[in-house]
Order: C-alpha cells, then structure tokens, then sequence
DNA sequence: ACTGAAATCTCCATTGT
DNA sequence: ACAATGGAGATTTCAGT
C-alpha cells in the first residue's frame, strides 16, 4: 500500500481532510479576523465551502480558540521568566494539588510536566522585577511541597509564533 | 503624589486609557471573533466608542495580533520539546547568523536569549519522536557554530493560555 | 468622548448543479 | 461537494451632544 497522498499521511482520525484545510487553517492561523471570502478568493473556491470547512474544524477541535495577542510591553508585563519546579513528594495528590494552585496563578501563562531533573516548567509574565519577586516569594514558594525552584531570565524574544507549517 | 488611579500606574508612554480598554482586551485575547456589539453590552458602552477604542489599540501596537490557536495532537504536531542551545563562539556576527536560521526553522515556534549556562531556549513542535530525532541531526545540529543541546520532553499540558489579566 | 442612527459589507442558509 | 443568491445582522461612519 503505497503511502503517497497527504490523506493517507494522516493519522486514522483524520481531522484534516486535504490540503485545502490546511491553507485554511494557514491563513486563520495568521489573522483570525479574516474574512471567509477572502479565504475563498485566496485558495480558488466559494464562500460555502470555506464556511462549511471551518465550521468542520471548529465542531471536531482542531480549531481550539481564536485569540487576540498583546503585545507585552506595552502592557506593563514586559519580564518573561521560565520557572523550573520540582516537588518534595510525588504522590498523585501532592501533583494534583501543585496543578490546581498553578491553574489559579494569573502571572503564570504556561506550566508543562517535564523530563529531566525538575517536575514543572513554567513561563511567568511579570511587570517588572520587583514585580516578578513578589510571585516568587508570596505565591509560587508559599505551595504546599514545593522543593526546588530555578529561575531562568529571558533576555531576548527571537522568535514568537503560533502558526504550525505543514511542509512535505 | 498619591499613586492611586490605574492610569497613574501606568507607563508614562500609557497605551491603555482606564479599565474600559481593559475589560475589552480581556474579551478579545478570550475570543478574537466577539462582535463589537457584543462588547459594548457586556461593558455598558454603545457600538461607537467600544469601535474606536479598538482600533486605536490596533494603531498603537497593544493589539499584536488575531490568531487562530490550532490542538497541536489534531494536526499531528504532538510532540512539544524545550531545547536548549549553547554557541561555540559568542561574537555578533555568529549570534545573528543563529537567529536568521532559527527564524527559518519552521518546527521552532518560540526562542528566547536566556540567562544561564545556555544561551538559547527554544520550543519546538514535531509529529512524534522520530520527527525531532530528524530535526534534531539534520536541521538544529547542521547549524554553524552550534556548542551544545539539551532537550527536555513535555510530558504534559498543565497550563497554556495568552490571557494577561491586571489584577490589582 | 459617548450616543444613536444610517449605510455598507459580511455572514449564513437555501436553492440548484 | 461546490456555486450562487437574498435576507439578517454586523461593522463602520457620521451626525449631534
């Protein structure tokens, strides 16, 4: 059975059907707002089927959400820091406990279960650094069984994107 | 002074004006497609202004972007790794050639210049194991100039999210 | 700066191929 | 499964306060 189509590369749950989904999902994925008729004018089709396409999408989860996206220092939380975490106890109760208290964190926009030495990544938005000791101090150190904490600083954005390119 | 109103807390170059265009950015990072109409009932405000106050944040550059978030496991790009990089040399030059070929890398969606033993954290998206196993031999290590890498796997999502809020 | 209304454009459902 | 059309509703503009 030769595997040559995009269709046939997929996963058996395919939630993609063709490449028409994917320059769909390209340009949603670059502007939210775009239009369905410029959607349709760009990829050579009508406005129904684009309609009916992300309408698909949207139904069976691939698309998740449509976002709008600040831009940090304009909003007083120009300091990102990544935050390693580890644990004193590991049972499953200590971790759930950790995850909720997490969920609860506004500063923290992202928390990941990691491989290697340390339990949790985190990416911390602060104003300042002040502002990001207060976190550190009063809320991230005050948890239950926490163990270590490691503070990586970012100096520099190179690269920030959303946008998954599927290049075959 | 007293340092009492949210428009004194902010940044002498204020991009936001009150906690009117607050409350809308808080709508529009939740869901980029909410009408205009919408908005301006659930903050008590008419069409027009809601309207203008939207585009200034546009204008001004607090609006980065409409973004379409994608479920990376829908689109087999499941597989999330944090990848740490260290140059041999630390010259001008050799950093910016670094960064133009990252930005070229389309499985690296974020990279960030980083405090630490590394100097470079990126993320990256791949289909599976054997995916990043390729990324990793014939597209990161191919890189000139490139010291050391370090790649920590993401068992798990705990958190993910781009909504800042302003608590105070 | 906000309100209210008028004009333009987009969406979305229906129909037909 | 895609194209075309018309009514519903949104965006956007422009008066007035």
């Amino acid at each position: 059975m030769p595997k040559s189509s995009l269709k046939e590369q997929m996963p058996s749950t395919a939630f993609l059907q063709d490449e028409k989904d994917i320059a769909i999902l390209a340009l949603l994925q670059a502007n939210a707002r775009i239009t369905v008729k410029e959607i349709a004018e760009k990829i050579h089709l009508s406005t129904s089927p684009v309609h009916d396409r992300i309408k698909r999408m949207e139904a069976n989860g691939v698309i998740k959400q449509y976002a709008t996206l600040v831009d940090h220092n304009k909003v007083n939380k120009g300091l990102m820091v990544i935050c390693y975490v580890s644990l004193k106890a590991h049972s499953k109760n200590a971790g759930v406990k950790f995850i909720n208290t997490i969920n609860e964190l506004n500063e923290v926009i992202e928390c990941y279960s990691i491989s290697g030495e340390f339990d949790f990544m985190l990416k911390v938005m602060a104003a300042n650094m002040e502002d990001y000791y207060n976190f550190h101090v009063n809320k991230l150190s005050q948890i239950e069984n926490i163990g270590h904490v490691q503070s990586v600083f970012v100096m520099g954005i190179i690269k920030q994107t959303h946008q998954l390119v599927y290049d075959r």
